[in-house]
RNA sequence: GCCCCUGUAGCUCAGCGGAUAGAGCAGCUGCCUUCUAAGCAGUCGGUCGUAGGUUCGAGUCCUACCGGGGGCGCCA
């Protein structure tokens, strides 16, 4: 268990002893927590107990702190406990208590960071699922990012994570895809609304079919799904599922998914049309199922698509990660969902708010039909994988970012990935110098680490066992940036510590112990970077 | 008009209701005969959009307003 929680269990269950009335009414203890001050003076920990409970016990909270900390000082976690502000417990820690867990953390590896939030549920994870009408472009980019490393974090807290691209390979925008290849491939001007660009040259030179434009479309969008498919894998992206629009359509599933909203009695007829009452379920208005012409509507497919996976398929959870430009479609999706009886907490729609790209301070326009977005490859190739990923994940999803390209091909220090990585390495060079000179590698005990008392190494220790607490925290909020975060603060109290504390010149006990809190750090640090689908560097 | 996201240092962005709001980049100043200077330290830089409210305590929660982005098809 971690520090914090040894602590928290500590001062709840000594408030509930020492106050007759909280074993009447505990609610007002889930308001206990253990802080992690920002400043050295207010403890290693501090907790705000006497504040939240002053109220429940009409006491004033300095004199609650007061005896908390009576009591608490007698804890052999507790090295040192003051009451300070108006009635903050300011907790300073026993050494061997941070030494002990830091060489627990080393021992178990990335173990020792795994909790059981999702206790083997089955997750899916929707992301990507960029029309097969193109490269992926920047924007595309970006959520795919998002939507694997939070699929890794989700798997690492115990779900069993299935990463699913949804091929939208029916409809209007195929036929203009085809269209467009026709069109090129006769020298006429693609039609408005059509696609342009390289790529769509290409196609039209290899293209030897017949002038349907399904045809076409047709046959381009496996070659299309590929490039797309290489793309990912190069932003070290698998999916585990490609799931087809068409074959559900195929399949009736979408006629049958109406016919079970109609059983509810939320469909009714007008005009020729099948509407879905998505309005009394908490749309803004009703929405058209099948279309007076016959053809199910985009929406109609979507919802049997989402029926497939909650209901025939079973997930327990699903997480769709989508632009922001969807925005649009949660509300009649949530509502489907309502209408057919699914518990709604099932479904998550994740909206990632758009992407601006820069250069030199201006703004780049970008639309896949006009040809003239940023390919994902090119972001690729000019700042490679890692740093790409990284650039991505640094920020949330829910502010619209913006890059500047020219800073991004200058590979600038605006992005992290030199900061980290450098960290990383310097401890691979540190434990291959160690291993030169010959230097014993055992693992320190915790009376030794535990004397390593200087505020660099303190530091450190106390920011390594934070990693825990971040990973849940970034996977309950699906947050992956939150890791980040984390990174840079490791790597810059690793840096830090480097800095100050010479490892290998140091007296044996002391060469040991560092070298076994810096060992603990790179399992920190690696097992953070592979949350985020990126490799640690051995050398820089 | 309605719905979603957002407004924090010159720039890009962090910041569970906790104490004196941070990082990187940009600027200035120190630190390499010493484990990787892609580093460390210092400095400059803030009415956390505005006004109310809730709270012992608000950048964080609520309301209104202002600014920015996105969305409101028998398109997909």
């Amino acid at each position: 268990m971690a520090i914090a929680d040894r602590l928290l269990a500590l001062v709840t269950s000594a408030a509930e002893e020492l106050f007759e009335q909280l074993r009447i009414d505990p609610a007002p203890l889930s308001m206990v927590s253990i802080d992690e001050p920002a400043v050295a003076q207010h403890g290693d920990y501090a907790s705000n107990a006497a504040l939240v409970l002053a109220k429940t016990l009409a006491q004033p909270p300095r004199h609650i702190a007061e005896i908390l900390a009576q009591r608490l000082r007698q804890d052999v976690l507790v090295d040192a406990i003051e009451v300070a502000g108006p009635g903050f417990l300011n907790i300073w820690i026993a050494p061997w208590a941070l030494a002990r867990e830091v060489i627990a953390l080393f021992n178990d590896g990335e173990e020792y960071f795994r909790t059981d939030l999702g206790r083997g549920a089955t997750l899916q994870v929707e992301f990507v699922s960029a029309n097969p009408t193109g490269p992926l472009h920047v924007g595309n980019g970006w959520l795919a990012t998002y939507g694997d490393a939070l699929s890794r974090l989700m798997a690492f807290v115990n779900y069993r994570v299935t990463k699913e691209y949804y091929v939208n390979d029916t409809g209007g925008q195929i036929r203009q895809l085809g269209a467009s290849i026709l069109a090129v491939r006769t020298g006429a001007q693609v039609p408005e609304g059509g696609y342009q660009g390289a790529y769509i040259s290409e196609l039209a030179a290899r293209y030897e079919g017949s002038d349907d434009v399904v045809e076409a479309g047709n046959w381009a969008v496996p070659i299309i799904l590929d490039l797309i498919r290489t793309t990912l894998d190069d932003l070290g992206i698998q999916m585990d599922s490609w799931f087809s629009q068409a074959s559900i359509e195929e399949s009736g599933a979408v006629a049958d998914v109406v016919g079970e909203l109609a059983s509810r009695g939320a469909i009714y007829e007008r005009e020729g049309a099948l509407w879905f009452a998505s309005e009394s379920f908490g749309d803004s208005r009703d929405r058209v199922m099948r279309k007076s012409n016959g053809d199910f509507t985009y929406l109609a497919g979507d919802i049997a698509y989402h029926y497939n996976k909650l209901v025939v398929r079973g997930f327990s959870l699903v997480i769709d990660v989508f632009g922001a430009d969807h925005h649009g479609q949660v509300a009649s999706m949530m509502a489907a969902i309502r209408a057919l009886g699914i518990d709604e907490g099932r479904l998550e729609i994740k909206l990632g708010q758009m992407v601006s790209l820069l250069d030199n301070g201006q703004a780049v326009k970008f639309s896949k039909r006009a040809g003239t977005a940023i390919p994902l490859d090119w972001l690729i190739e000019e700042l490679g994988r890692d740093a790409t990923r990284l650039l991505i994940l640094s920020s949330s999803i829910d502010r619209a970012s913006q890059i500047d390209l020219a800073q991004a091909k200058a590979q600038s220090m605006e992005n992290p990935v030199f900061y980290i990585q450098y960290a990383h390495a310097r401890i691979s060079a540190l434990l291959r110098n160690a291993v030169h000179q010959g230097v014993d590698m055992e693992v320190a005990s915790i009376e030794a680490l535990a004397s390593c008392r200087h505020p660099r190494e303190v530091a450190l220790m106390k920011n390594l066992l934070r990693l825990g607490p971040v990973i849940v925290r970034a996977a309950e909020e699906r947050a992956p940036h939150k890791i980040v975060g984390w990174l840079m603060g490791a790597a810059s109290d690793f840096h830090g510590f480097y800095h100050d504390c010479p490892v290998l010149s140091a007296p044996p006990a002391e060469r040991t112990a560092r070298l076994t809190l810096a060992r603990a750090t790179q399992v920190a640090l690696a097992t953070a970077l592979d949350l985020l689908g990126v490799a640690p560097l051995e050398e820089m």
